[in-house]
DNA sequence: ACTATTTGACCGGC
DNA sequence: GCCGGTCAAATAGT
């Protein structure tokens, strides 16, 4: 059912990913004309990287290796060793599963929804403790969300996010975001992992990203109904969740998949997609069909 | 001063 | 009694 679904979604992905890298490229090369844009160049060269790496991943986890599936699956499996209790517990996640953050990031994702970290708790047989999280409005509203986020064994990179219970709250920045605040056309978050230049990169996101590290206000908890790409304007806001600010020193490609609200951004989300793809998440939908979708409108957003 | 994170303690299920 | 999940005081960051 899902396997289908899987490959032959991972391998368009990869069709259309290869395609951003080509466009990247030529991109570079103008770029490269004048010489005024370094901080551009360094980026075009980041997200070619990234998309490389993407490919890469989504290569190797789905088209080989018949068992084992997926990073995301794996990490699963690995975090949540089949004891009675945590198959129950997972029967009670809703939103569950889902890897990323494949940047090498201390921090797992920014899914785009704020939240608070309430504890840690080291896990039997797993090498990284697992954090809970809530919604940072669940006091002021009532909001239900939770999350559990760890680092799978094999690849600290790669981090298994349970969701549970979904957003009710009303997303503060909508308010803001309709107001007409400007945002940076194209707010990737860059992975910055190995890049000595981190300090340039730094000054650049508080300047024209809500990258800065900021555990602002401006936090945003999706409204399940909002149209992922009806209105891009407002979808790029990205407010690192104070979870992610804390120590996020490597900003990176995060992925996130929370059913309904699994897209809200441009290439991050495309290179994000790539992962959920090849990892259909257990109880969410049909992925593929959504992820072509953001393929395709990525693309052309980013690069119109 | 306010808000978020950390972390040890506590609680409940098994 | 063990283990995962949550609470809440202490601490840190802004």
């Amino acid at each position: 059912m899902e396997s289908f679904d899987a490959n032959v979604g991972s391998r368009l992905v990869v069709t259309e990913l290869s395609h951003i890298k080509e466009l990247v490229m030529q991109l570079e090369e103008h770029l490269g004309g004048c010489g005024s844009h370094d901080l551009c160049k360094l980026l075009a060269s980041q997200i070619f990287s990234t998309i490389e790496r993407s490919i890469g991943m989504i290569t190797s986890s789905n088209f080989d290796s018949g068992p084992k599936r997926s990073a995301a699956v794996v990490g699963l499996a690995d975090g949540f060793k089949t004891t009675k209790k945590r198959k129950k517990m997972t029967e009670k996640m809703k939103n569950q599963v889902k890897v990323s953050s494949a940047g090498g990031g201390e921090t797992p994702v920014d899914d785009g929804n704020s939240w608070r970290k309430y504890g840690q708790k080291e896990i039997l047989g797993a090498k990284y403790p697992r954090g809970y999280y809530r919604c940072t409005y669940r006091h002021s509203q009532g909001c239900a969300a939770m999350k559990q986020v760890q680092r799978t064994d094999e690849d600290p990179t790669i981090f298994n996010v349970f969701y549970l219970g979904t957003h009710t709250c009303v997303p503060k920045t909508e308010a803001a975001a309709a107001a007409g605040i400007p945002e940076a056309s194209v707010t990737m978050t860059v992975k910055t992992e190995g890049l000595a230049v981190a300090g340039d990169l730094k000054s650049w996101s508080t300047a024209t990203t809500p990258f800065h590290k900021s555990s602002t206000p401006a936090s945003v908890c999706l409204a399940p109904e909002r149209s992922p790409f009806s209105a891009p304007s407002t979808s790029v806001n990205w407010p690192v969740s104070p979870a992610t600010s804390g120590s996020n020193h490597n900003p990176s490609f995060s992925l996130y998949n929370a059913s309904e609200w699994w897209a809200h951004s441009e290439l991050q989300e495309v290179v994000s997609a790539l992962v959920v793809a090849s990892t259909p998440p257990v109880p969410a939908m049909d992925v593929t069909d959504e992820l072509l979708d953001v393929v395709d409108m990525d693309v052309s957003s980013f690069l119109a």
